[in-house]
DNA sequence: TTTAGAATTATTGTCGACAAAGTTGCTATT
DNA sequence: AATAGCAACTTTGTCGACAATAATTCTAAA
């Protein structure tokens, strides 16, 4: 899926079903704000009701479904508040973890994001708009785990960044904002190679907030256009 | 336990038993560090596997135990690394939600934490050194709640929170810093009431920083005497 | 016709048993 | 005596059945 790492080797039967479960998720195809029926899952998956309940709590606490006692689990809906919520999270996570990555990153790692950075530079000036997807994904993936704070690394790759994704697919985030974001990515990338904890943290969280309102203008322009 | 909210209401047995099993690991019962065995715990809180293993999977959610597929889940360890990774999240968090606050609580709910405040100062006044555990926290959750961001509210008193009260518990956070947090909350709230969105995240920030240093020279002076 | 209540149906929660994987300790060979 | 491999045992993972709770339907009274 995306370039560096498939970390997450599935195991058990429950780590099977939890990532099939959250890729038809994100990609709409269990869509938004549906009632998820164990028994229904159980047999579309083919696993017991008891794997399928591990898969939903796990969901749970990527905030991808909401589970009420005796009621049953819902997948989460899209709404614009809902994408503010979660890029105001987002900003405060990452502007931290960019300020750890600047503090902790090897100059090894940094080398690494400076080619990283080059690569995407070719591919934006080919004009193959290749990158905005994988790329930036991959991007802040590496600013991420550059953090060294296990945490850190929990919360947005295991938590929130599905959810983002989930916001970028459905949403259809394609669009434009590629060269933009590009000077913004290197401007990042120098500040953390400066060791410039602060400059780091303040431009991610700025780079982020681009971001948001970027996508809020398309959420906005899409509603006006039905 | 702490005034304001006894939100969370079990209504189903895995619900309790994870209460149960929080607060025990919280407290030391149960061992940091120490291996959960599903088939004890099972007949130590009487109820079955299944159950047990729910409330682990929701402990794992609070990065309050670890699990490994097909090897088991134990009690996460208490370090000073850790805490220095807690303590960053949390600053990084709860800067956001003094920010949001300042944005969106209502008056009614500031003037209702000026209230608190007072009652802090009179029992900082008369020496109580009562103060520190439920008061603080209490102040802090209102700022969470007044954030009105149900990812943040989520993340930090579902997830961190839980973990830094084991950090405070098991380490016998009682300490001084009273007066000198009382300030420090004094000039946070004065942020939020003048809608000083930066002001407030900035001192809250700090706050958290000051309260980490100050648990950490605890923690080394606590090695240095064994 | 509408609504309150009871009975029925469907869904989630809990349980004990079995399957699969991991761990430990023994045996045999070098 | 040390180690590799096998066997017994322990622990976690998965399953189907039953219990408890919520949703629905039907009936009866106003």
């Amino acid at each position: 899926m995306n370039s560096i790492f498939e970390t997450e080797q599935a195991v058990t039967s429950a780590d099977k079903t939890f990532i099939k479960m959250r890729g038809d998720i994100v990609e709409g195809n269990i869509v938004a704000g549906s009632k998820l029926s164990e028994a229904e899952l159980s047999t579309k998956y083919q696993v017991s009701r008891a794997v399928i309940r591990e898969a939903i709590n796990r969901l749970a606490t990527c905030h991808l479904v909401e589970r009420k006692a005796n009621i049953g689990a819902r997948v989460v809906g899209l709404s614009p508040e809902g994408l503010v919520e979660l890029y105001q999270v987002r900003e405060s996570l990452e502007g931290m973890a960019a300020r750890l990555a600047a503090k902790n990153m090897s100059v090894d790692e940094i080398g690494q994001l400076k080619e990283l950075l080059n690569q995407h530079y070719e591919k934006v000036e080919g004009s193959e708009s290749y990158y905005q997807e994988a790329g930036d994904v991959d991007f802040h993936y590496r600013i991420i785990l550059g953090s060294k704070n296990s945490h850190l690394i929990s919360l947005l790759l295991n938590g929130i960044y599905h959810l983002v994704r989930m916001y970028r697919v459905q949403l259809g985030m394609a669009g434009p904002r590629v060269s933009t974001a590009f000077d913004e990515h290197k401007n990042i990338v120098s500040a953390i190679s400066n060791r410039d904890e602060e400059l780091a943290e303040m431009l991610m969280r700025r780079h982020i907030t681009y971001s948001m309102r970027n996508i809020q203008t398309k959420l906005t322009n899409e509603k006006n256009r039905r």
